[in-house]
RNA sequence: CGGGGGGUGGCUCAGCUCGGUUAGAGCGCUUGGUUCGGGACCAAGAAGCCGCGGGUUCAAAUCCCGCUCCCCCGACCA
């Protein structure tokens, strides 16, 4: 991509209104942009990014057996009466009526909806057990959305359902879930804990959630500094380690993901059994399992920034490498550019070429801010020398390289 | 939903207390020139229903009333 062709620009002052480290970096790097209070429009970066993570995502969720389908936003609201989750969650449900009179609301969560169409496949054991995921928006009337994308009303999330015939089963399933959170987690490049929970309005008995510190983060935990112990922080008061007995210390965290063993609470209400081997009927045993997909982006980069600004793990970076020729009027530097460009491209590797006509110093603070693992400088060096400095975000560590080593140096660098 | 703070060019804000020329500054944008490896400089420009509606007044960004939107703290939060 050339910057100049791009819908990408920068501010150097963030809005005030924005009050996390993330918040302000991602309007900086016009990544996302409000609509009203709670509502964002994702723009060409932040929906590479938004993409990369889903795409690492699926790749986990489909290696762990579960398979992608797509539920409807809109939903009866008769569906949510059978569960008592129609009063349960109140306003939070953004409910109307159409023209023919209909009750429907925009889903907040899906367990009703999954559950009802499991109701109508499930007849034996043997169509079990199964997952089904599904990556989309959810809808929320949130009373106070808050920090950007991190709380609002229309955001993306990734929920997984279970299915199996006993406890036993969900055990396995829950058990096989989280560890897949746990590769989907690292390979965003976060650090992330994970702690029992307060299984809420989804109900169950058993929930973890996945949790990463984060300065601009709404919720809390209480870490042992001496053994690591980690336990959730829903009491405000101060705990104590069970093993050391020392005062835990408290740190601010994001939610990234929650998983539930729900066993019967959605499988009886709504009817999904099966004939079991003796043909006795049994009810499913059901686990839910969500990401904040969305916010995944906002806890990336809290975890993820220094004072220039982004850094992204390689991974989920919109472009992997930035090319910044650092005179553009000098045809041998911008063509030397262009080449790179193209050749990277050919092996598929994201570039952003910054043809703009700015000076070197405009560049590579935009460089910084968007943070891209790589970059690629051509300046008098190119001229005199034909070497080109590739510098690593992270590090800021550079050297010069010569141009047929290039691809080769780029690939180690972001393996 | 309770409490607080706000809404003035794309962004950050001043002006409002005490009403009075054509509503300002910095950044950004356009054009020209000089610069050219860490957010350059000079010059000339474009861009504002001063959130919306009503009222007071000879006169309203400024005072009064209503509405609306945004932000923060709290409560809530799958």
């Amino acid at each position: 991509m050339f910057q100049t062709k791009s819908f990408i620009s920068t501010l150097k002052e963030a809005p005030e209104s924005a009050e996390s480290n993330s918040h302000r970096l991602m309007l900086r790097a016009n990544m996302v942009r409000m609509l009203v209070a709670g509502v964002y429009s994702y723009l060409p970066l932040g929906y590479r990014a938004l993409s990369k993570i889903e795409s690492i995502i699926r790749q986990e969720m489909n290696s762990a057996g579960a398979q992608e389908i797509l539920l409807p936003s809109l939903q009866p609201l008769e569906l949510w009466q059978k569960t008592g989750r129609d009063e349960l969650l109140g306003e939070t449900m953004i409910r109307f009526t159409d023209r023919r009179g209909r009750k429907l609301c925009l889903g907040p969560t899906h367990e009703e909806v999954v559950t009802e169409l499991a109701a109508n496949f499930v007849k034996s054991y043997r169509d079990l057990p199964f997952v089904l995921y599904q990556i989309q928006t959810k809808f929320r009337d949130e009373l106070r959305p808050r920090f950007g994308i991190v709380r609002s009303c229309e955001f993306i999330m990734k929920d997984a359902y279970s299915f199996d015939r006993d406890t036993k089963g969900l055990t396995e399933i829950y058990e096989k879930m989280r560890l897949a959170y746990e590769k989907i987690f690292r390979r965003c490049g976060l650090d992330f804990v994970s702690v029992k929970a307060d299984p809420g309005v989804i109900g169950g008995k058993v929930s973890h959630e996945f949790m990463v510190a984060a300065e601009g983060g709404e919720d809390a935990i209480f870490k042992c500094k001496i053994c690591g112990e980690v336990k959730s922080a829903s009491e405000a008061q101060i705990e104590v380690c069970p093993h050391c007995r020392e005062d835990m210390e408290k740190i601010n965290t994001l939610e990234i993901g929650h998983i539930f063993q729900l066993g019967e609470k959605y499988s009886k209400v709504l009817g999904v059994k099966f004939l079991d081997e003796a043909g006795k009927q049994q009810t499913v045993q059901m686990g839910c399992y969500g990401i904040g997909v969305s916010r995944l982006i906002s806890a990336i980069i809290e975890q993820n920034h220094d004072k220039d600004g982004i850094v992204w793990p390689a991974q989920v970076a919109p472009y992997q490498v930035a090319i910044v020729p650092v005179n553009i009027s000098d045809k041998e530097i911008l063509d030397k550019a262009c080449d790179i460009h193209k050749a990277l491209e050919a092996s598929g590797i994201e570039c952003l070429l910054d043809d703009r006509d700015e000076r070197a110093g405009v560049k590579f603070k935009d460089a910084d801010l968007l943070g891209f693992p790589l970059r690629i400088t051509l300046g008098n060096k190119w001229l005199k020398e034909k070497k080109l400095e590739l510098k690593e975000r992270r590090s800021q560590i550079s050297k010069d390289i010569r141009a047929e080593d290039v691809l080769e140096e780029v690939r180690r660098y972001l393996q």
